[in-house]
DNA sequence: TCCTACGGCGCT
DNA sequence: AAAGCGCCGTAGGA
């Protein structure tokens, strides 16, 4: 233990007398100076804990002396923060020389600072700077965390939320304007935390009374079921998992609902195992009676009561089908949906961490494990708990076109893409091994040529260890000291970049066209081949998860595995030159084919009507081919006579328009169409004479996001700003277009098979990428399903929606090689 | 054996 | 530094 006596308070300063010789920095007078205790109010509303303490701060002793603390002090005193509402510390006591400080160091500072917050209780701790946060509350990510309360993780017996900011001393490495926003980000941080602690949030007033039951015997069932069956609303939550503890990511054949919660009320929650976890697994219930009593009890709940969950829809709902066999449950609301609408931001909507957000509970999960049903089944309570009291809070804050897209788009197409990640998509597994193996030989052959390298052997024998193409460390030696090659860009770490496009520009050095052409058979080979073989089931069918909640703009995410990002090109060897191999595995079932249905620009349509520029509007409207037309218009000759590059030009303008480039972006992209500087020039200042309104919507979108900080879509989604840089100026140009082309594509999810069901046709969606939907249609059944999917896509109508939307059809018998579908005279060939 | 960060790369 | 994603391998640490 550290030994430390509490001194008396000297100038209203509480100090500590620091003989400290916990780790080995005492041993050596070389390796630290003095040893810091904190400084400041005897009962301060706000501890400061930072890292380490600032060179100068060890020269003299006290924390706050030096430049970090006279800045610190600066920042409070622009937030109207009080130094005497304050106490600093940090969580390392000394500053050894040369900074090398690690983490083994805070294992033994650790007992000082929990002393610290126990002697002083501060209302509050605020974190400054990543370590400090981290090791307060065991969570990563600064950036991420910034304006948020977190839990304290140190065992202090109480709750108390520590509040992170970035640390102060980043000031000193930016200048000018850069500082000037920093500095300002800083003091609205610190003002912000003020605000949370005077109005309250962060008092937690402990947990109120619970009344958590867990089923134990065929009594309990019955008080349950009929305690709950009384109710009209209940949350409901399941634990899941394989019976043999191995894990699964789609529910195999082991994998089983272990337990399921409901709660209806707050502080309610009951639990109902259905298979003990022990050394063996064994049936929690006597034989028969999950399949008589429990299982027909549920289902009965399940559709007949107003349901709701967290992340209920996608994830719950396809167990409850595959283990009662129930298609759909009667969902009314999903608290996971719900927060998504009101904070867009990624990776903040896991239950347990809402719940300490947003309720009066105390973090739960940290000793979570399913082989005790006892400890789990209270678990699942608390989740249940959790899920109910976050819908009364959440809930109420959702407004009116919230509450529209909740019900009309996310829950319903939440539904649908439940069904599609359900049944999965056919792929043959023959094929992807006979390309494994045709990769393998080629990857030899590749790895081969490069061993015969000069450069490569030279690698070897320095390092005593065999190159390896896959590590870009390896290539960069070679290309530089081996090779003598002067590399130019850098990567975010600050190191050489080897990328494909660094690799390109060497178009005469064979051992960087070999280790491009390695990289791609590799990715073809990993991410594609053995992914996609991994990910395949015993029937040859691939199940991907949807997210609805993950992205910032309403787009959707697909993992395990990700089927938003199959190769349309593959451009390696023979086998590889003509269209997509990997796509191609992708197939119809006998007696069907694939109907693919793409939005056509649906993005620059939305453009045209947000921004509501006449002549885009106009263009859309005639039918005609937006990157002609700018480009006739522009260059003042007839579209016919529209050159490829002119043409390429202006689309990729209109794109960058899209994506927030910036002007100087723009010109060099148009350059590089083929054009010169100044013929670039002339073609933006042409551009935006052509589309003012295009350009006046940009300019608006700026302006709004600076005074409001948010922007909201004609469907309801929002996407919020704390700072405004120009990267979140790109984002907020993108933001509207790219959520509402997407909602479209949701909307259309959602309506298609509702359509198709109702006209009694055998076609169902197997994918969707983002503006695609892709249907496995009955061939003798594909004229009307192709014409009731292109209705459907086409035939959404809002007031806003001032141009035609259009669907491309394609089709074929498998996702590789699809032809375009011709209504005009009804044929498409496979 | 697990984790994380990084570099790199696939898609709309 | 052109928006939005997820997954692979390496490398270092636990």
């Amino acid at each position: 233990m550290p030994q430390f006596s509490l001194l008396p308070i000297v100038n209203g300063k509480v100090r500590l007398d620091m003989k400290c010789v916990a780790c080995e920095l005492s041993q050596n007078p070389d390796l630290r100076t003095n040893c810091m205790s904190g400084s400041g109010a005897e009962n301060p509303t706000y501890l400061f804990v930072g890292h380490a303490p600032g060179a100068e701060d060890d020269r003299i002793g006290e924390p706050m002396t030096g430049r970090n603390g006279q800045l610190l002090q600066r920042l409070l005193r622009h937030a109207g923060i009080g130094i005497t509402d304050c106490y600093f510390t940090n969580t390392l006591r000394c500053c050894p020389y040369g900074k090398n400080l690690k983490e083994t160091h805070f294992k033994h500072c650790r007992d000082y600072l929990i002393k610290d917050i126990k002697q002083l209780n501060p209302t509050v701790i605020v974190s400054a700077g990543a370590k400090s946060m981290t090791w307060l509350t065991g969570s990563k990510g600064v950036s991420k965390l910034r304006r948020r309360g977190l839990p304290c993780c140190l065992p202090i017996g109480r709750d108390i939320l520590v509040f992170p900011i970035r640390q102060p001393a980043g000031l000193f490495h930016v200048e000018g304007s850069e500082y000037d926003q920093l500095f300002d980000e800083m003091v609205s941080d610190l003002v912000w935390i003020k605000e949370q602690v005077e109005c309250g949030i962060v008092h937690r007033a402990g947990d109120i009374e619970t009344d958590y039951q867990t089923a134990r015997t065929e009594d309990d069932i019955e008080r349950f079921f009929a305690e709950l069956e009384e109710k009209d609303c209940l949350a409901c939550d399941l634990e899941t998992g394989d019976i043999n503890f191995e894990p699964r990511l789609f529910p195999g054949k082991d994998c089983k609902i272990i337990s399921i919660g409901f709660s209806s009320g707050i502080g309610h929650a009951r639990a109902i195992p259905l298979y003990a976890r022990g050394l063996t697994s064994v049936l929690y219930w006597p034989d028969g009676f999950m399949e008589k009593v429990i299982y027909p009890r549920l289902t009965k709940l399940l559709k007949e009561k107003e349901i709701f969950g967290h992340n209920f829809v996608s994830f719950d709902q396809k167990w409850v089908r595959k283990e009662l066999g129930i298609p759909y449950c009667n969902i009314k609301y999903d608290t996971m949906l719900g927060h998504y609408l009101l904070n867009e931001e990624r990776g903040t909507h896991d239950l347990e961490f809402l719940a300490i957000l947003y309720t009066t509970m105390s973090p739960w999960k940290a000793s979570f494990t399913l082989s005790d049903t006892d400890k789990m089944c209270q678990y699942l309570c608390r989740d249940v708990d959790a899920t109910f009291r976050l819908r009364t809070i959440l809930e109420p804050q959702l407004n009116d076109l919230q509450r529209w897209l909740l019900d009309n788009i996310l829950i319903p197409a939440g539904n649908v893409l439940m069904d599609v990640e359900y049944n999965g998509v056919n792929v043959s597994t023959e094929n992807l091994h006979n390309l494994n193996h045709y990769l393998e030989s080629e990857i030899k052959k590749e790895t081969e040529r490069l061993q015969k390298s000069k450069a490569v052997q030279e690698f070897q024998i320095l390092n005593v260890k065999t190159f390896n193409p896959a590590s870009p460390a390896h290539v960069r030696d070679v290309l530089q000291k081996h090779k003598g090659l002067r590399l130019q860009k850098k990567t975010d770490g600050g190191k050489y970049s080897v990328d494909v496009e660094v690799l390109e520009g060497l178009s005469d050095v064979p051992e960087a066209q070999a280790i491009l052409r390695y990289r791609k058979l590799e990715k073809l080979k990993s991410t594609y081949c053995i992914g996609l073989i991994k990910s395949a089931d015993e029937n040859n069918k691939v199940h991907t998860t949807y997210k609805i909640h993950s992205t910032v703009t309403g787009r959707l995410a697909s993992e395990n595995p990700n089927l938003q990002n199959i190769p349309r090109k593959d451009t390696v060897g023979k086998v590889l030159e003509d269209g997509s191999i990997i796509k191609s595995v992708f197939a119809s079932q006998p007696g069907y084919c694939l109907l693919q249905a793409d939005y056509s620009q649906i993005e620059l349509r939305v453009l045209a009507c947000l921004a509501n520029d006449e002549r885009m509007i106009d263009i859309y409207k005639k039918g005609q081919d937006l990157h002609s037309q700018a480009a006739a218009a522009v260059f003042n000759i007839p579209v016919e006579q529209v050159t490829p590059e002119q043409r390429t030009g202006a689309k990729s303008v209109n794109f960058g328009i899209v994506y927030g480039m910036s002007l100087d972006k723009l010109i060099a992209k148009f350059s590089a169409a083929g054009n010169t500087e100044e013929a670039a020039k002339r073609f933006l200042y042409l551009h935006k004479n052509m589309f003012p309104g295009v350009w006046q919507y940009m300019e608006d979108q700026e302006q709004l996001i600076r005074v409001q900080r948010f922007q909201e879509t004609p469907f309801g989604r929002r996407r919020r700003y704390q700072d405004i840089t120009s990267a979140e100026i790109r984002q907020a140009l993108n933001f509207p277009i790219q959520s509402t082309a997407s909602d479209f594509t949701l909307l259309s999810i959602s309506r298609c098979p509702q359509v198709l069901k109702e006209l009694q046709l055998d076609a169902r969606l197997v994918l969707t990428v983002h503006d695609s939907l892709i249907f496995e249609v009955r061939l003798d059944q594909f004229w009307q399903v192709a014409q009731a999917v292109k209705s459907v896509m086409e035939g959404w109508r809002f007031d806003w929606l001032t141009v035609p939307i259009v669907a491309d059809m394609e089709a074929g018998k498998n996702w590789g090689k699809l032809k375009k579908v011709k209504f005009s005279d009804f044929s498409f060939s496979t």
